[in-house]
Order: C-alpha cells, then sequence, then structure tokens
RNA sequence: GGGCGCUUAGCUCAGUUGGUUAGAGCGCCUGCCUUACAAGCAGGAUGUCACAGGUUCGAGUCCUGUAGCGCCCA
C-alpha cells in the first residue's frame, strides 16, 4: 500500500493516469450486444483552432455522459474529430502567406495552396485534440476523424449527387451574403447583425420635369434618405408606396441621379415604408435585398457598382473606380454637398450584417450560386414533436421548430479552395452562361468524376463547409459504403444517443445533421413512418450547453482578452478541478457569467476528496476493499450505530438522486449533490462522529468498513467528474478489482442494488436511526452556537446540562461520547430542574443548558431568546390559520395537515419552553 | 415588427408534479493552525421571491397584465 501524499497535486496524477488511458486504449469502443449501446459524436473543433472554456463545459458534459454510460453497463463509444472549416482555415493560412511572404493564394495557383493549408493542418492540426487530452476526455482515440479523410470525403460527395439527383440541389443566380474580404458567398447563417453607428443622409433628387403638387406649388425635386450614398451611382429609380398620398401624383415621372447623372423612373411599391424617412427609397437592385426584389417586379435594371473585393468599378464612374466601399460613402457625401443636394447627415444606428468569420460587412450581391432546397423538412419538425429526438432543455425545441418554419434554401457552394470540391463538371467549349443543366453532354454530376475528364472542367468551388459536418453522425460510423465490420457497428450505435452542442448552432448544425440523416440514412422515400425516421434520426437527445460569457456578461473574445486559457486553468485548479468548477456554475437556463475564482470550488472539493482519503488511510489498515461483498463482510450489523444508518441511507439518496439526474438528462443537481453528501454528511459528521469509535478497537473494523463502503461508492458517483483523482483514489485504497483494469470498468450500483446487497449481509437501512442522528445533529449545532455566543467556541472543557428524559434521554446517552465530541464539552449532565442563571437553547432533544452561572449577560440572552421566539410564533401563526380554516383541513392531503400539526405541536412546545427560559431571566 | 427567455441574499445561482419555518457556493462578520484538510474548522448576519391582479383551502412555483433586462429571427 502507497501511502497517500499529505499534499493533493493533481499535475502528475492527472499526466499519469492520461498517458496510461491512452497507451492502453483505455476507452476503445467495441460492438458488445450483451450491453446497451451509448455513443456520443463530438461537435468537432475547427482543426486547427485552439481549446478555449467553452470547449471546456462542452467536452466536460461529453465525458461526463460517456463515463456514466460505462459505469451504467453500457457500450460506449465518443467518437472525436474535427472539422476542415473552410473559411476559417483558409483565412488563417492566407494570412500567414501573406504575413511571411508578401504573397496572395493566386500567386501559388490552386494547387500549391492547397499543399499549403495540408501542410499546416499536418503542423497544427492535432493541437486541440491533444489539448481536449488534457481535461481528461475518454474519446475511443483510434477513430479520430477529419472531415477531409478520404472516407469522409467521398460522403459528402456522395451527399451531394444523391441530392442533386433527388432534386434538392440546383444552380440559381440570386441575391446572396458577399463576403468582400473572403471573397466568397456565405449562407444566412453565417451573418451576424451587428449595431453599427453611420449616418442618415437626406439628399435632393432633382425632377427631370417639375411638377405641380396638390396645394399648388411647384415641386422640382424629391428628398430621399439613405446611410449608403455610395450605392447612388447604382441606383436605377426611386419607389414610394402607392397609398402614400404625398407622392402619388409623381408616380411615372422622372428623376436625375445625381451621379453618375442619368434619367431613373419614380414607380410604386408596396415595399416602401411610408413612415420611414421621408418615404422616398433610391433603389438599387444590384446591392440590396429589398431592392432586388422592387427591381425584378418592376422590371429595373442591374446596376452593380462594386467589384467582388469591395471596392468601386468603372460603372460607378471615373473618379470613384478602384476606391474602397467606406471610402466612397464619405467622397459620394462629399460630393452631394458640393453640388447642393446634401441636406442633412444626421447621426444614426442601424443593424448591419457581418460575415462572421471574416468580421466585415457583408454585400447583398447578385450571384450565381449553388443552392439546396432543404429535404425532410416536415419529418425533422415531427420527430422532434412526437419526441423521438428531444431537446434538454425542453424550450430550445422551440427554436428548433421555429427556424423550420421559417426556413430559406441554402447557398451551399463557397469560392473557396479549402474544403469539398463541387463534384459538377461542365463540358468543354461551352460558355457556362449557355449551359442546359438538364442535359448530360452540358453537365456531369457524379462521384467519381466523366469517364473523360479531358473532356471536362470541374466546378470551381467547395461546399460550406457545414454542408459536410452535417453528415457527421453518419459518416463517422461508414455511411454510404458499409463494409461489413462498419456495417456492424452503424447497427449498434446508430442513432447516436445524445449530442451535447450550444444553442447557437441549432440552425447551422443540428437541424441540417437531422434533415440529412432522415433524407440519406436509408432508401429515397417521399414519406416515412414514425417507426422508419425512429431509425434515421441521427441522435435521440441533443443537449443544449451555455454559453460562457464573462463576468460583465460579455462574450469570451480573443480581442477583449477576457478569454482564459483553459490550460493554464488546468494548470492552477487541476483538470479535475476545473471540470467540477466548470459544472458547478453550469446553470440550467440562461448563460455561464466566468470568472476564475468560481472554479476553486472544484479544487477545493477535490482536495477534500484527496484529504478524507488520506484520513481513512491513517485510521486504519486497508484490507478487504477488493468488491462490495467484501466490504460488508466486514460490517457487523449488531455493531451499527445511527451514524451508521444515517450515512447509509443519505449514500442510498444520493446515489439515487444523481441516477434520476442522468435519467432525465438533468446534470445541473449533480455536483451539488455530490458536493453536499461528501462534504456536508460524510466529512463533517460521519467522519466527525466516527473519530470517537475508531479509538474503541472493538468498534473500530466496522466502522472502517462503512466508510469504505462509502468511498467507493462516492468515488464511482463522482468518476464521471472527476476521472482521474477518483481513479488514483480508486487504487490506492485498494478498490481494484482483479477483473477489472480501471475503476470504470466497473459498473456503480443503483440504490436498489445497494439495498439489496445490504440485505445479504444482514444490513436493514434503519430509517428512525436516521431520523434519530438528524436529531442529535440538531443537538449539537444549537449547543456549539450556544457556547460560540458566549465566546467559548474553541473551549473544550465546558458542562452543559441537559432536561431530557425518556427516548431523547436515551438517545443521548448512547451517544454521549460522540455528542461530547462534537459539541467540545467535557461533561453533559442530565437534570430535571433548570440550573439557575444558565444561558440555553432548546434543541430537537430537551433544552441544553450551558454551565455559566453568574456569568450570563441577562440582556443579550433575553434578545437571542426573543429572535428565536419570534420566529417559532411566526411558523405556529401560520400554521394556527391553516389548522383553522375548515377548507384546508378537508381539502389537503391527510399527510399534508398532519405534517403542520406535528410541527406546530413541536413549535409550541419550544415556544413553551423559552418563555419558561425568558421568565427565569 | 415576430419569437424565446430572465427578474429569489451583496454576487452567481438552486428551488422537482402548488403543501410544514425559501436554500447552496462565493463574499462579509466573529473565533480557531482542534494531530485528514487554512484549498481547512466552528459560529453568525443578510430575502415584501420585480410589480399588480387572478385561480386555489394554500402561490417563489399555475394564469393574465405591467415594468426592466437579455437573446434569436426579420
Amino acid at each position: 500500500m502507497s501511502e497517500i501524499a499529505k499534499t493533493y497535486t493533481p499535475k502528475e496524477i492527472e499526466a499519469k493516469w492520461q498517458e496510461q488511458w491512452l497507451e492502453n486504449k483505455a476507452f476503445k469502443a467495441v460492438v458488445d450486444p450483451v450491453k446497451d449501446p451509448f455513443c456520443i459524436m463530438i461537435p468537432p473543433p475547427n482543426v486547427t483552432g485552439i481549446l478555449h472554456i467553452g470547449h471546456v463545459l462542452n467536452n466536460t458534459l461529453q465525458d461526463v455522459f460517456i463515463r456514466r454510460a460505462r459505469m451504467e453497463g453500457k457500450s460506449a463509444l465518443w467518437l472525436p474529430g474535427t472539422d476542415h472549416a473552410g473559411i476559417a482555415t483558409q483565412t488563417k493560412v492566407e494570412r500567414i502567406l501573406r504575413e511571411e511572404e508578401g504573397k496572395t493564394k493566386y500567386d501559388l495557383g490552386r494547387e500549391a495552396f492547397l499543399e499549403r493549408v495540408w501542410a499546416f493542418r499536418e503542423e497544427n492540426g492535432g493541437v486541440i485534440l491533444k489539448q481536449l487530452q488534457k481535461l481528461g476526455t475518454s474519446c475511443d482515440w483510434d477513430r479520430t476523424s477529419f472531415t477531409l479523410d478520404p472516407h469522409y470525403a467521398k460522403a459528402v460527395l456522395r451527399s451531394f449527387v444523391t441530392l442533386y439527383q433527388r432534386g434538392y440541389i440546383y444552380r440559381g443566380k440570386r441575391m446572396v451574403n458577399w463576403c468582400p474580404k473572403s471573397q466568397t458567398a456565405l449562407s444566412d447563417e453565417e451573418v451576424i447583425m451587428k449595431e453599427q453607428s453611420g449616418f442618415f443622409y437626406k439628399m435632393r433628387y432633382e425632377l427631370v420635369e417639375p411638377v405641380t403638387d396638390p396645394d399648388g406649388s411647384l415641386r422640382t425635386h424629391l428628398f430621399i434618405s439613405t446611410t449608403r450614398p455610395e450605392t447612388i451611382m447604382g441606383d436605377t429609380a426611386v419607389a414610394v408606396n402607392p397609398k402614400d398620398e404625398r407622392y402619388s401624383h409623381l408616380i411615372g415621372k422622372k428623376v436625375y441621379r445625381p451621379f453618375p447623372k442619368a434619367e431613373i423612373p419614380i414607380i410604386a411599391d408596396e415595399a416602401v415604408d411610408l413612415e420611414f424617412g421621408t418615404g422616398c427609397l433610391k433603389v438599387t437592385p444590384a446591392h440590396d435585398r429589398v431592392d432586388f426584389e422592387i427591381g425584378q417586379r418592376h422590371n429595373l435594371p442591374i446596376l452593380d457598382v462594386l467589384n467582388s473585393d469591395g471596392t468601386l468599378n468603372e460603372l460607378a464612374g471615373e473618379e470613384f473606380k478602384g476606391m474602397d466601399r467606406f471610402e466612397a460613402r464619405k467622397v459620394a457625401a462629399a460630393k452631394l454637398e458640393e453640388l447642393g443636394l446634401l441636406i442633412e447627415k444626421q447621426p444614426y444606428t442601424n443593424n448591419v450584417g457581418f460575415s462572421e468569420r471574416a468580421d466585415v460587412a457583408i454585400e447583398p450581391r447578385l450571384s450565381e450560386q449553388w443552392f439546396l432546397r432543404y429535404p425532410k423538412v416536415e419529418a425533422a419538425k415531427d420527430v422532434v414533436r412526437q419526441g423521438l429526438i428531444q431537446f434538454h432543455p425542453k424550450r430550445w425545441e422551440k427554436t428548433y421548430l421555429h427556424w423550420l418554419e421559417n426556413i430559406q434554401d441554402w447557398c451551399i457552394s463557397r469560392q473557396l479552395w479549402w474544403g469539398h470540391r463541387i463534384p459538377v463538371w461542365y463540358r468543354k467549349g461551352i460558355d457556362r452562361s449557355e449551359l442546359d443543366y438538364a442535359n448530360p453532354e452540358h453537365i456531369h454530376v457524379s462521384v467519381e468524376g466523366p469517364a473523360d475528364p479531358e473532356n471536362w472542367e470541374q466546378d470551381e468551388d467547395v461546399l460550406d463547409t457545414w454542408a459536410s459536418s452535417n453528415l457527421w453522425p453518419f459518416a463517422n460510423l461508414g455511411w454510404p459504403d458499409f463494409s461489413d465490420e462498419k456495417r456492424k457497428e452503424f447497427e449498434y450505435w446508430f442513432p447516436t444517443s445524445v449530442l451535447v452542442t450550444g444553442f447557437d448552432i441549432i440552425f447551422f448544425w443540428v437541424a441540417r445533421m437531422i434533415m440529412s440523416a432522415l433524407e440519406l440514412v436509408g432508401d429515397d422515400a417521399e414519406s416515412l413512418t414514425m417507426d422508419t425516421l425512429a431509425k434515421r434520426i441521427p441522435f435521440k437527445h441533443v443537449y443544449i450547453n451555455n454559453l460562457i460569457r464573462d463576468e460583465l456578461g460579455r462574450k469570451m473574445s480573443k480581442s477583449l482578452g477576457n478569454s482564459p486559457d483553459p490550460l493554464d486553468m488546468i494548470d492552477h485548479y487541476g483538470a479535475d478541478g476545473l471540470r467540477f468548477g466548470i459544472l458547478s456554475i453550469a446553470p440550467k437556463g440562461s448563460d455561464i457569467l466566468f470568472s476564475e475564482s468560481r472554479i476553486e470550488i472544484g479544487r477545493n472539493f477535490c482536495n477534500k476528496l484527496w484529504n478524507a482519503c488520506r484520513f481513512r488511510q491513517m485510521s486504519g489498515p486497508i484490507e478487504g476493499n477488493a468488491n462490495l461483498s467484501k466490504i460488508l463482510f466486514r460490517i457487523n450489523p449488531a455493531q451499527m450505530d445511527l451514524y451508521d444508518h444515517w450515512i447509509l441511507s443519505r449514500l442510498a439518496q444520493t446515489t439515487e438522486s444523481i441516477a434520476s439526474g442522468f435519467a432525465q438528462m438533468e446534470l445541473h443537481g449533480l455536483t451539488q449533490d455530490l458536493y453536499s453528501f461528501f462534504w456536508g454528511d460524510f466529512c463533517d459528521w460521519y467522519v466527525e462522529a466516527s473519530k470517537s469509535k475508531l479509538r474503541n478497537e472493538e468498534l473500530k473494523g466496522t466502522c472502517l468498513a462503512i466508510q469504505d463502503l462509502v468511498i467507493r461508492q462516492f468515488l464511482q458517483l463522482a468518476h464521471p467528474v472527476i476521472p482521474h483523482i477518483t481513479e488514483e483514489l480508486w487504487n490506492l485504497l485498494e478498490y481494484k478489482q482483479e477483473d477489472s483494469a480501471y475503476i470504470h470498468d466497473v459498473p456503480v450500483p443503483s440504490a436498489d442494488e445497494l439495498r439489496q446487497t445490504f440485505q445479504t449481509q444482514g444490513i436493514v437501512l434503519d430509517e428512525q436511526a436516521a431520523v434519530q442522528a438528524d436529531k442529535i445533529k440538531d443537538f449539537i449545532s444549537r449547543t456549539r452556537a450556544l457556547k460560540a455566543e458566549y465566546n467559548l467556541g474553541t473551549r473544550r472543557d465546558v458542562t452543559f446540562f441537559c432536561n431530557a428524559s425518556g427516548s431523547e434521554k436515551t438517545v443521548l446517552e448512547a451517544s454521549r461520547e460522540v455528542v461530547l465530541r462534537l459539541l467540545g464539552a467535557e461533561s453533559l449532565e442530565f437534570v430535571s430542574e433548570a440550573p439557575e442563571g444558565a444561558p440555553a437553547c432548546v434543541t430537537a432533544l430537551g433544552t441544553a443548558y450551558l454551565n455559566l452561572a453568574g456569568s450570563i449577560d441577562v440582556e443579550a440572552e433575553k434578545d437571542r431568546l426573543n429572535k428565536e421566539l419570534e420566529k417559532l410564533r411566526k411558523a405556529i401563526a401560520s400554521a394556527q390559520g391553516k389548522l383553522s380554516n375548515k377548507t384546508f383541513t378537508e381539502k389537503a392531503p391527510a399527510a399534508v395537515v398532519e405534517g403542520v400539526q406535528n410541527q406546530m405541536n413541536q413549535n409550541l412546545e419550544k415556544v413553551a419552553e423559552l418563555e419558561s427560559l425568558l421568565k427565569a431571566l
């Protein structure tokens, strides 16, 4: 037996176990028909990303689920992997290229550039997974997946081809979100709205021919407001609302666009908001979604004045050509002023779409792209409505369903190089604008590519990263080309058990995985029965974890510098401490306001656990711990006292509470259950109460066996949260069984199993004894408080008198030694008369008096007693109110009425006692 | 504009289907290095459960409205 060190040093312990787990492939998942399957697919982090605090929470939760599942006897697979993260990774490599070599990707060309990205990935790709290992995550690392792995890439192409063949994918020219920095289209979900302060410019557009207004005055111009004067050059009309009486006589007339000067029509369109600005809208079909639609309705010309990089082109006029859009905004405004057309410039705040990855304002841009009409939308709603897939907390189902109600086609092509290149080939020699998409002579779509590649050109674009990651749950289990072995695994672990992720990607990822799984897993079918759907869903539960913000409620971000490095935190608190800490502050509902000090609870708890086990080791030899029955065999039921019954019944309750938390997928109570049981019940009361028994050679064996039993069960319950320290203590206290390598190989007994096993050893939990133990706790707490009140908290030589009689006296007598020790008294004497002038407290086991005759502070004592009285009288008044109410006694359940009555009687007794104490003063 | 939430101790949060005197951690105050643990021990103070109605014998909990805050979508 090696000695438990005085200081708990997580660093060494954690490194040691992580190494062993890895080396021995401790988390290798195997198909085992005897066991229930349990499977989690990791939400793949960016391949070149680094670990942040959000990952810590997300992966701790997954690890807790997966480790618990193993200890519930399931065959658990946690499959790790990374995502190629198209834009993010490509942008990163481009930046390095620019900074280090002053080159662009075009200087290198597509192939050479991609080689660079692969090289970058080789060098940096494993980092985040290595970091995850430092957290103690129990993934099956041999199955590590990457979205550009050959098998995975094939799955992605197959999915494209299948969806194309089934008519869900089409080519279209549409307004898309254009990122001028990355120079690619983005989906709506990749655009985040940000509040921007800018200006609202009010300007004058001259009428080509003045008109007479209804009031008889001559009108020469219109006032128009805009936040984007740099798009004036793309205006092809001015629109007013047809219901707007101010302008109805102008419809059909013309105004001059100020520059480049041109006549444009005044049109009427419902889309114009009468209330907004002047009620006149300049229409720039090429640069605004609403304007584009207006343009379509009125056959307006589309004048695209922007280049793909966000600079203006020659259509904007010579003076603007090549100018950046934001510079052009200023110049255009200045020019308006010069021309005497600028009326007003007001500060203005509006929402502008930003590229999520590149963080620049996006441009609505007309562009030809590939779009996906989502398949199985209705089925995707049904599987959630019918409970085949459950969200936790449940309210996120509403968010999910709401999005599906308002779903728009998805732009899936990206003008990037890093990613899955779209498996579409165009016949050489045919102009792209002349292509007939229905003609196989013009266009070829397949996984393998055309048989005569020399006659074809492949589409230059790649797929949106999410269009590949939405296959994650089934592509990682062998879809679409199953080997025999993969087929077996797929049938065993699919649908996966739970997906743990953030609410911010319910649209990006969760919904898309559900739709694609329903469409692609299995044969094509228009409608599916619930039974079939149940086999196609990608996961049964979606556990939504919270977003982590800083103490001030701000998002964690690099630029704010408010994002702590998890590896530093592991250094300071240990991985177990960090895991416990972060779980304990993860609330049920909203975001987490993170501060490092809140993690301390985890480290402190581990330290407490460590020291309690150390104390156990110091208390006596460790022998016969190698399994539950051996421990039970060491217990002599006849020697069990109140505390033994109490702690074992608390152990069973805690076991039950934790199990039900897992069953309901509610983990917010988990750390609290662990904490309050081990620290509050076991350490503070049971171990303290044991100390006197441990001196008694006769009683010691049973007492230590019960400690061993409690610690063993506790280590198993806590292991999913704090795996390293529990594994270490499991070994140090010699709980390791011969037939198992690790603590996680030994199933954790349920509360019922515990009770049954107890019974086979003749141990029947006495709940009455547990109640008595609670009364003794009350007696000790109150007498301690009384001592502290008189500044005797640290004295251990005081004498107490107590008026207990009958069964109360018996209980105290039986526990005398423990009571004296715990309250720090030299003696406890039973009296029938109240000692004169002694301060007293009323406890669950009679009134206790502190032997302090003569030195009592009468006023302070009165205050104290009165305060207690006040509280009790209030409770009594409320109880009396209830009991005198006939409808209450008639309608409320008998147990409730009885409870109120009992409580009141007890309180009345206490009041009488307190009153007589006061009188005696 | 549409939707989803939140409001409980100084701070961060629990509070299961309505039921006995509303809890925890941190922070604060007092006293302790009591031979497992100062990352600790003992004790203490602090709440009109946002506000107003309603349902009910009974509301922190259910319903309606109001106010404030947050998020998502347009």
